[in-house]
DNA sequence: GAATCTGTACGATGGTTTTCTAAACATCTG
DNA sequence: CAGATGTTTAGAAAACCATCGTACAGATTC
């Protein structure tokens, strides 16, 4: 499962395309904002509880989402946490505005 | 065909999902790309000559972007041109840091 | 070791989307 | 108006994707 965890503040190869894949499926996305909401971690039976979709379709999101390198699992015992890896929506964002942001213009 | 533009700076109900997934699609956002690379604005044949794929297809993916209010086209005679609409995006990676950003951690 | 709980991998399915061809629509020129 | 050029729409095929049920693997408990 490559993620491509670049230098920080950049992207690795193909990351920019997994990322705009990976918000934009709503669902998927709610399950990042769920992840990005918890304090520290967010345990995975947790995002089972919170929608209604099979643990089997979580864990599709989730792998997604590690895909994409903007979220890590960790596991503890049986359980399995995930939280967001700081930066890499950031560095998402600063890359899609300097591929296709426009200096914004003056009346 | 609503593109839905809200208070500048801010994205009309439903935007946010609309733009997520106008930028999934590789070609699409090549497409918008190469809009936004225009210095004015960019001619329909021009987006033509420069993807291989069908004017329909062409077609397709503008009205997308057009209805996630991120590109405006505009008639001139028989011809279209395109163009971005400023801020759009900016609103967008605001609202998408303010949603699934966390603040970076400190060592 | 057996039973149980937690998460993942696999195959299937229905819905969506990219793309095409062909036709329609629009605009200009003679 | 007729033909030529430029753009959009309609319909269909193919690829893709979210979702499910089930089966499996690893860890805990008895």
């Amino acid at each position: 499962m490559y993620a491509g965890r670049g230098s920080p503040g950049s992207l690795a190869p193909g990351q920019f395309e997994r990322i705009a894949k990976a918000l934009a499926d709503p669902r998927r996305f709610a399950v990042l904002e769920t992840i990005s909401d918890a304090k520290e971690e967010c345990p995975y039976q947790r995002l089972c509880t919170l929608f209604p979709i099979t643990k089997a379709t979580i864990s599709h999101h989730l792998k997604e989402l590690v895909s994409a390198g903007l979220v890590e699992t960790e596991r503890d015992g049986q359980y399995v946490h995930a939280k967001v890896i700081p930066g890499v929506l950031e560095a998402y964002t600063t890359e899609l505005l300097r591929r296709a942001g426009r200096p914004v213009a003056q009346e």
